[in-house]
DNA sequence: ACACATAGTTTGAATATCAAACAATATATA
DNA sequence: TATATATTGTTTGATATTCAAACTATGTGT
């Protein structure tokens, strides 16, 4: 079999539980998918405007707002005033935000520890140097 | 820094990139994001059941109704009558169901020829067998 | 027969999302 | 400085998605 249609097809595959087990993962949450998205990205990149966040999210600006409202009437993140621009905002999670944000990393943490208890040191290596190149390429 | 953190950062990075793209491919055709998904589904498993689609898209059998509804309307997809129980409907790909399945396979190719073109052979060698392990074992 | 289970559809409500209009503020240009 | 233009975020109105629950038709077991 061509060495690129076997890779397609493992990549498919494994992209596709890797949704099913995401998605699984957020529902378990209190949050909506939206909220638990944007939470994951403030998280991950620290407090952002609206448009910065809407772009990390894919989504327009009136998306996020609603987004962020129900966030903020949630606890998990506030609107703080940006010091240089008076239209602007910077989302900020709050220690409530911060903790959701560690349970999915947590989760997240013990997906990569369950896929690494089947592989021998080499093999998780290489996995994760390809994954960086891809990554770093794409 | 730990592998298993380091692991998690490139797979949540790559999970990322990685659903990036499948939605811009998807919203480059004329299909809505249920549609996409429920060809693919076809595509790759063969006609199925409204149940076992539904099961396979992880959505009600409401949902899947509307969703192969439009597929029929569009001419990609009909319900033909279940030998067997006279409740149940097999949905089969049309041939321009079959093609837009093709085509987002295409698409999915050169996107594993993409990352092929800049690993060597050994590492698409290792990625591709840790793909593996890790669908079979998950 | 009878009750119960199952496949799929319909319905009504909740949620998500967008594009466009809008208000407030910033920036550039005359 | 004044004025036009651009930008940030919100609101609005419309459309799309999805679900749970009720429903129809058919199957299964007692």
């Amino acid at each position: 079999m061509d060495p690129i249609d076997e890779l397609n097809e493992n990549l498919v595959e494994f992209f596709d539980r890797m949704s099913s087990w995401e998605q699984s993962v957020i529902q378990q949450g209190k949050l909506n998918v939206a909220g638990a998205h944007a939470i994951e990205k403030l998280g991950q990149f620290g407090s952002m405007s609206m448009k910065d966040l809407s772009k990390a999210l894919g989504v327009t600006t009136g998306t996020t707002t609603i987004t962020v409202d129900r966030l903020e009437n949630g606890g998990y993140a506030v609107r703080e005033r940006a010091d240089n621009d008076r239209r602007s905002y910077i989302i900020r999670l709050t220690e409530k935000g911060n903790d959701a944000y560690l349970d999915h990393h947590r989760h997240h943490l013990s997906f990569a520890k369950e896929i690494a208890s089947f592989l021998t040191d080499e093999e998780i290596e290489c996995f994760t140097a390809v994954l960086e190149k891809i990554n770093r390429e794409i």
